[in-house]
DNA sequence: GGTGTTGTGGAGTGTTCGTTTCCAAACTAG
DNA sequence: CTAGTTTGGAAACGAACACTCCACAACACC
């Protein structure tokens, strides 16, 4: 009954990412966001109400994404143990990937928009807690196949603290030899 | 030969590290800042030359006090391991305390600022190489002492990036008992 | 093909930003 | 006391910000 539009609401929210993403969410302007995704200022307003909302978008697939991908690695793997290994090494070559100016988005968002977004927090701290039961999961099982021992949900929390903190390293620039090293050792921590 | 200043230049300094830290960087601006120091505008440009210098003097005498007061802990302890066991403690205490606003100052600086601004970049990435020697100094040390055993370099990075890490969740909030039990672990895996 | 509805994009909104300027007050040295 | 210098702070600057509005274009439906 209208015109339709003439963009892929997920391919702007994509584009919009890797703009908040490579210069940070407070410095990318609504220009900038313009430019990066294509669209005038005017639609980009219409289809997705203001800065905060995108950003908020832009957050919300990423974790999703993440969420999923990391759940395909953990329960595709041939044994729990090579799933986290297998994990973790997709997590050093992101890491390590394209210079300083990359590392993990909601590690951005997370230092950047957590001291004063009260939603963007409550967002994080309930994908941080999804992504740690998988892990526990993960490792339970492994305890009992006998690859690891020791308490999952501690052990979880080393593990993704540690992802967290190599995505750190990351935006200062890592190799993928000191990533993957890392947390190697912390998944020796579990055996 | 003329008037003196009425202010002290440190006190001055560690009061806009508290705007920075608690807003972000990029989300305090100079009125945020001239109402936490106590000084005007100009009196700040005339002292500091601009928020950005400003804002890398905070970060420098940050990380500058940080440094020493690893270095008291960790040579001051009776034995290495006890020196980095009192240093995770400590920074169990920092990122689990006063609310979700805290976490490490350097980890928001990296975050928001080493993406784009090449000096602050070089500066964490020193400050991180100075600190991970420590670390592996006493690491070494206590593989001489028989108290743990293991490759001193990759054993620091390990502990230097939970320790981020940690304090990365003490952005979004973590209890101590969690913050302390992570640590503990990441310490465990250089036994 | 006309009609109605929605998407589009650019010009324009008021606000706030970082920064500068200016001047009077404050202080020291002689 | 006086001359000389620096501080402190209010007002003002242009630029950039997030956001709005409106005329027009593009399509679906009848």
């Amino acid at each position: 009954m209208a015109r339709p539009r003439q963009f892929d609401e997920d391919v702007v929210i994509d584009s919009a990412r890797e703009a908040f993403w490579s210069r940070g969410v407070h410095a990318t302007s609504i220009g900038d966001l313009s430019e990066a995704t294509g669209l005038s200022v005017g639609s980009l307003y219409k289809a997705f109400g203001s800065k905060g909302e995108l950003c908020a978008r832009t957050l919300d697939s990423y974790l999703e994404g993440g969420l999923a991908r990391i759940e395909a690695i953990l329960t595709g793997a041939e044994s729990p143990v090579a799933g986290l290994q297998e994990w973790l090494g997709w997590v050093a070559e992101r890491a390590s990937s394209d210079g300083p100016t990359r590392g993990c988005y909601a590690v951005v968002c997370a230092s950047e928009l957590a001291a004063t977004d009260a939603s963007v927090r409550r967002r994080l701290v309930a994908h941080d807690e999804r992504l740690r039961a998988l892990v526990a999961a993960t490792i339970a099982a492994a305890n009992e196949a006998g690859e690891l021992s020791g308490d999952p949900s501690r052990g979880a929390r080393l593990l993704c603290t540690t992802v967290n903190g190599v995505q750190l390293d990351g935006r200062k620039g890592i190799s993928l030899d000191d990533a993957r090293a890392t947390l190697a050792l912390a998944l020796d921590a579990l055996r």
